[in-house]
DNA sequence: TGGGCGATTTGATCTGGGTCAAAATCGCGC
DNA sequence: GCGCGATTTTGACCCAGATCAAATCGCCCA
């Protein structure tokens, strides 16, 4: 609702919109499949907000008008139930798109409900676009929505991955498994090149991503540590890990 | 592989082709996006094949050169390891699509591989067509590709609705949602108008579906029954079950 | 009608990871 | 550099569900 950004357009027709030109994910969102005309249609749509650590965009139950792409940060996506439980059924990437949990086409009726929470892990900013207008851009721009596709399979794979490693993995194969995830996400957004990156949560958040509790994810890590697979520096920051030792832990 | 039935046209150029014409999921499959002439151009692609329970469409890591529909029958869609482990990442009932998994468009090189077990539950039968003539068809049919995308979309919902199950949920509370969603795919199959329907899965794959043991998912049910939420005849057979009771034990 | 075999149920025991509690460490503002 | 709340680690103990083992059931077929 806070628009720091107001998009703009350079003069002159068939630039690349401003923001768009120097956006971090003109290249990997859905904004991929569209022309630089085409884009300044979409952006004409379009505002920014920004999210701090904690905050929260979505919650469980509300109605959502909104899509919006992930530009910067990292947010998770959860459910939670009134005992305390709570599961990350999905984590949230730049590039990565929001608001068709419950599916297109939601027209005149009642907007439909989002089922789960989103809530910035770091800080976090989003492209957001609204519902009726961005359907409408799909419709004319097929390219939009076949690209929505291929990352709706590939979310759905990710989540039966997860289904794998929740229903059947040990707690040592399952933190192993979650390293693994958070390097290779690191290394397609560029991050490092090298061998060190950050954990993008923290031991709670990673309990809740993989069914376990904080202590039981704390003591796996200890573990590793000791066994010389893994080095950290603090408790975010991985310092250097044996990729092949860790796969090995991870239960295939 | 075996052609039980060969397609077949009725004479007439825009009539319903004959196998579709009488075909179980001709408007709840994606050929529900399709006109009588379009679905004419699709069949002429389709094959049909026909399994025993047990018996094995794909293997993980097997390359897939089709797609195909669920006709009839109900199948599991698992991953296992060398050591035993086993997990059912979905089922697939009538009218369900397969051989998406790794995405589309993956034109003349490598065809992809399947990362997961499809096996018959039930007699099965599919409706197969050819990767590359489908997705031609798709270009030329968007609405066959939305409707795809709108299937996988709410395959994503119930895998994160899986995933809150597999990692937070009690064996008391996983197998009464097993049952719930069960009764709930019956009732939108039309199979029954009543209370009474079979469970489509034998113990071990409740156990292997919900992440749990055989003899859990076993103790579970007789519990159930102990409560007289639900009735049963035989091991298979609910007769009767009180929705509410099961919603409460569920964990919403 | 009975015998055989896989699936299910039930029982006894064990254990990985949860729970509760306390110490150690981190990180951040002053 | 110092202090304080939040996060993480470590320890001791417990329990839901796994494992192992033994009935029992259901069903097909002779």
């Amino acid at each position: 609702m806070n628009n720091d950004l107001i998009p703009s357009l350079v003069p002159g027709g068939s630039c690349e919109p401003a923001v768009c030109a120097t956006c971090a994910v003109r290249n990997s969102s859905l904004c991929a499949a569209l022309s630089s005309d085409e884009l300044d249609e979409l952006n004409k749509l379009s505002r920014r907000k920004s999210l701090r650590p904690g905050q929260i965009y979505v919650f469980e139950g509300d109605q959502v008008s909104d899509f919006a792409n992930v530009v910067k940060g990292v947010a998770k996506l959860t459910r939670g139930s009134e005992d305390g439980r709570m599961q990350i059924v999905g984590l949230l990437f730049p590039s990565d798109f929001i608001g068709v949990s419950m599916g297109l086409g939601h027209g005149g009726e009642r907007k439909p409900e989002e089922p789960y929470t989103i809530e910035a892990v770091s800080d976090l900013e989003l492209c957001i676009f609204p519902r009726d207008g961005f359907e409408r851009l799909m419709r004319r721009f097929p390219a939009l929505e076949h690209k929505l596709l291929d990352r709706t399979l590939s979310e759905l794979q990710v989540a039966r991955e997860w289904m794998v490693l929740l229903g059947r993995k040990t707690a040592q194969e399952r933190v192993a498994t979650f390293i693994l995830h958070v390097a290779d996400k690191m290394r397609h957004q560029g991050c490092h090149s090298g061998i060190s990156f950050d954990l993008p949560l923290g031991r709670g958040d990673i309990a809740d991503h993989i069914g376990l509790t904080i202590e039981t994810v704390s003591r796996q890590i200890t573990q590793l540590k000791r066994k010389g697979i893994i080095d950290m520096q603090g408790a975010r920051h991985v310092v250097s890990c044996d990729f092949e030792a860790l796969r090995e832990q991870s239960g295939y």
